[in-house]
DNA sequence: GATTCACTTCATTTTGAATTGAAGAATCGC
DNA sequence: GCGATTCTTCAATTCAAAATGAAGTGAATC
């Protein structure tokens, strides 16, 4: 059972959330006590969970999702603020999704902090995962699985005969995947 | 860094492997030690390492691969010995892939133990992988992007703009997420 | 119906990834 | 330069998933 992740993302619905600089809508219809703040949690909670499903630290997910869902560029420690996170936490998540180009600093003129902003395309991050997660353990085991083929010699013939066939349908399978993972990017971008 | 699973896998090539009941080639050619124990080591790490990559735990790989490695079907006491596992572990994987339908038991006649044989087609793993933990999750994601979409309601209109289309573009994205797996599975049927 | 053997269960332990947080580095304004 | 502020690093800690193994269950044999 893989746990809904987080239970954190921010407990704390202190004071107003909204502690970006510049815009400053008067409240007008505010209904919830933050529902900004609501939303925010949502989502950070929804790509924590899309993270560790393709095998990342949720907290990349939770960083993420928090800026997706944040009108306005947030400081790392805002961040860490608002998603009760680590300093260390919030540093790394943030150099590896900016890595990833999920996320774009903006440092402006006169300021002395880093703002982070969601790149809305989520196809980086799709692709990503499928170049930087499976296609290498994909490589890896086919070329595992051909060492084993060629240590088949050694092998009583009828034993032999038996395992070439399986790895070749081992193998069969892995060509498939190397076959689709391009196309599902090509679909990605169409 | 997903280490390369499974420091084990069995390290002792003790005596001599090919425990199996019946068959009793005359070893005829044989080259290494035991070529037929390092085959089924290296399939056994092959499987594990691909279970992890879809959320198993390794263990369940290395059982499936050493089968899957092996001419004549295994009793639970030699997948333990061979895989140096301990008795619950190797009960646990065998009963899940069971269930998943990747590995036959058979309680041969008069015999006391269940022998366990590998099913030699891999679509129900990977139709598996794509059911039972691709979609639900994707099913909850997009239920509680509903849920977020409903709480824009409490919002600044100008945030609310905002939000509902990022929102949208996330909910896009799992509505093609969820066209794909089927088709995927098409693909895999086909 | 007692004994043996095959298997299951589950409380405990192990393990390894994720997280923390404080110390150090870097950067900026003065 | 100096101090203040932001960010990075990394050894130590935390935590949950996986593995262990011994006690329990059940079935087959005599």
């Amino acid at each position: 059972m893989p746990q809904a992740s987080t239970a954190k993302v921010s407990t704390a619905p202190q004071g107003n959330g909204k502690a970006n600089g510049s815009s400053d809508h008067p409240p007008s219809a505010a209904a919830s006590p933050d529902a900004l703040a609501d939303i925010q949690k949502g989502m950070a909670g929804i790509f924590a969970d899309l993270a560790d499903l393709v095998g990342n630290p949720s907290s990349l997910g939770s960083i993420y999702g928090l800026l997706f869902a944040t009108p306005e560029p947030l400081s790392m420690d805002e961040i860490v603020e608002r998603l009760d996170i680590s300093t260390g936490t919030a540093s790394q998540g943030l150099r590896r999704l900016v890595e990833l180009d999920a996320v774009v600093p903006n440092k402006a003129d006169g300021e002395r902090v880093t703002r982070y902003a969601a790149k809305l395309e989520l196809r980086p991050f799709v692709s990503m995962f499928l170049n930087q997660q499976l296609m290498p353990r994909l490589g890896k085991s086919s070329d595992r699985l051909a060492d084993l083929e060629r240590a088949l010699e050694g092998l009583s013939p009828s034993d032999q005969e038996t395992l070439r066939f399986r790895i070749g349908r081992a193998a069969k399978w892995h060509r498939r995947a190397g076959m689709f993972l391009p196309l599902i990017q090509k679909f990605l971008r169409g």
